[in-house]
This record gives structure tokens, C-alpha cells and sequence, in this order.
DNA sequence: TATTACGTTGACGTAAACGTCAACTTGGTT
DNA sequence: AACCAAGTTGACGTTTACGTCAACGTAATA
């Protein structure tokens, strides 16, 4: 049910698309994360909606809580009007990062033992192979 | 109340040493994610409950439940005999490293709409320091 | 006009991951 | 002997992130 030409999406088209029910996508709303246009009762969700919502999953999907995404979001939102409002934005973006790269640093830990005990069973079965135990 | 030879440590020590409650290290054992040694009732940890330890509080800063991190250390566990559970655990590395792929990828677009956004406010900054107000 | 699909707002339920007592042991110290 | 620090096992409370009804509105369609 999507209008190609305005990116507007019902609540069930962007459920689907991120295969998440639409109980969460207001739960989303009802935490102050979105804010779709209204048509009546029924909401409108835009492309910006659309955006904000694939941060919000890709926040989840690295563990961030719906308040952290939501920071993320309002920073992303220039409602800022004074120099101060964005230096406090710059320094949030500054500790984000720092979050993302302490995430990074866990990935490439967690990697190099995968390595590490992928080859450390593959040695096994090497060695239980050209032993005596033949099964193929 | 670490004894440095042995590498034993008490459920407090760990704690300290981990910024976490004796309630959360109690917590991970009776979820089956630690099994201490006891003496009487105390219970004495070892330098591999350490090292698991460390093991899931990473597997948290990756927004990790506590099942796949059981999951995780039971992988890392070897009382895996024959091939079929070798085989199992390798598929089960290979689904680890997927899901760290992904986080992976995620991490970078984040990072980079963090640069696109700090680049953006930095233009702002510089425009509204060249024009009129200046402030220092 | 009656049904069906899609939407809405409550309200209550739930799983995960602990926090917070309470009541008790236990080993060492004054 | 008395006490204190550190530990123990329940048991219940709490927050987050939704799931699951119930009861209702609305628009198109048979």
C-alpha cells in the first residue's frame, strides 16, 4: 500500500517491510522515537519516518536501548538553534562514537577466538580423520 | 582477596574487579552460565570462570542475551566427542560470525552518518562564526 | 446493507536481567 | 564470648520492550 511517489507507508506496509508488528512501530511512537502525520486517526509514516525507523532497528540489532536510539534520533533532528545546543551535540556525537568503536573492538575479539577455536576443531578432525575412524 | 599463584577469586573480587553486584554473578550461575568451584558453601572462582566472565559481559556490550552467551561458552566447552558435534559447533561458530558480521556492518553506517552529521553541524558552526556573531 | 480489512486506543500480561530486602552461616578478630 | 565482614539462599520488586486481548471506528466491497 505504499504511493511511490510521496514515500508515504500505512503502519501494516512498514511492519511488513521490517518484518516487526505494528503494536512495536506504536510502541516506538508511544516512546517518542516517531512521530508520523495523522490522516484522521490513521497514521502516515514518511520517508523520514522510514528512515528513523531503520536507525531504531539498527540500533537494536547492536543492542542499544529505545532511549539511547532516541537520543540518536533527536540529534539528528535540528531543532538546535544556538552554538551551545551544538556543541552539546557534537560531544554526544563524539561519546556515540566512542560507544560504536568499544563495540568494534568486542566484534574483532570475539572474531579472532571464533578463528581460534574454528581451527583449533578442525585440527581434531583432521587428526581423528587419517586415524583410524573412517565414516565417508 | 585475590590468591595471585593459584588465580582464585571470590565472588566480591570479581565483582570489583568487573563493576558488577555479587547479585549478577550469582545471577549468570543459577542461568547456567558459570559453575564455581565451592568450598563449604563459599564459592571460588577460577581464572576460566574469569575469562568467562569477561566473555559475557562483552557478549552484553554487543547487546547479546544471556542464552546466546550461554550458547557461546558452551560452544568454547569441549565435551564434544564425536564428529556430528564437532560438526555442530563449527555451524554454530559459522552463525556467530554472521551475526558479528552484521553488527559489524551495522557499527560502520552508523559511524558513517556520525561523520556526516558532525561535518554538517561543523559547516553551521563555521558559517554563523564568519558572519556576524562572533562571540570569543 | 452487511461484511471484511485495516486501523485505533486502552488495559493487562510477560520474559529477561537483574535490584532489593530478609534471614541465616561462617570464619576470623577484639 | 561477642562481633563483624563476607558469604549464602529465598522471595519479591522493577524496568524494558514489547505481546495479547478487548472494544471500537471507518472505508471499501460483495
Amino acid at each position: 500500500m505504499k504511493k511511490d511517489k510521496t514515500n508515504i507507508y500505512s503502519i501494516s506496509d512498514l511492519a511488513q517491510r521490517f518484518d516487526i508488528t505494528t503494536r512495536t512501530i506504536r510502541f516506538y511512537e508511544s516512546e517518542g522515537l516517531l512521530a508520523p502525520k495523522r490522516e484522521g486517526q490513521k497514521r502516515l509514516y514518511s520517508q523520514k519516518d522510514y528512515t528513523t525507523l531503520k536507525l531504531i532497528l539498527r540500533g537494536k540489532r547492536l543492542g542499544w536501548s529505545l532511549a539511547e536510539s532516541r537520543d540518536l534520533i533527536q540529534m539528528y533532528t535540528p531543532e538546535h538553534n544556538n552554538q551551545a545546543q551544538y556543541q552539546k551535540v557534537l560531544e554526544k556525537v563524539a561519546d556515540s562514537r566512542e560507544r560504536l568503536q568499544q563495540q568494534m573492538n568486542d566484534i574483532q575479539v570475539m572474531l579472532l577466538e571464533l578463528d581460534e577455536h574454528e581451527a583449533r576443531i578442525k585440527e581434531v578432525l583432521k587428526a581423528s580423520s587419517t586415524s583410524s575412524e573412517q565414516l565417508a
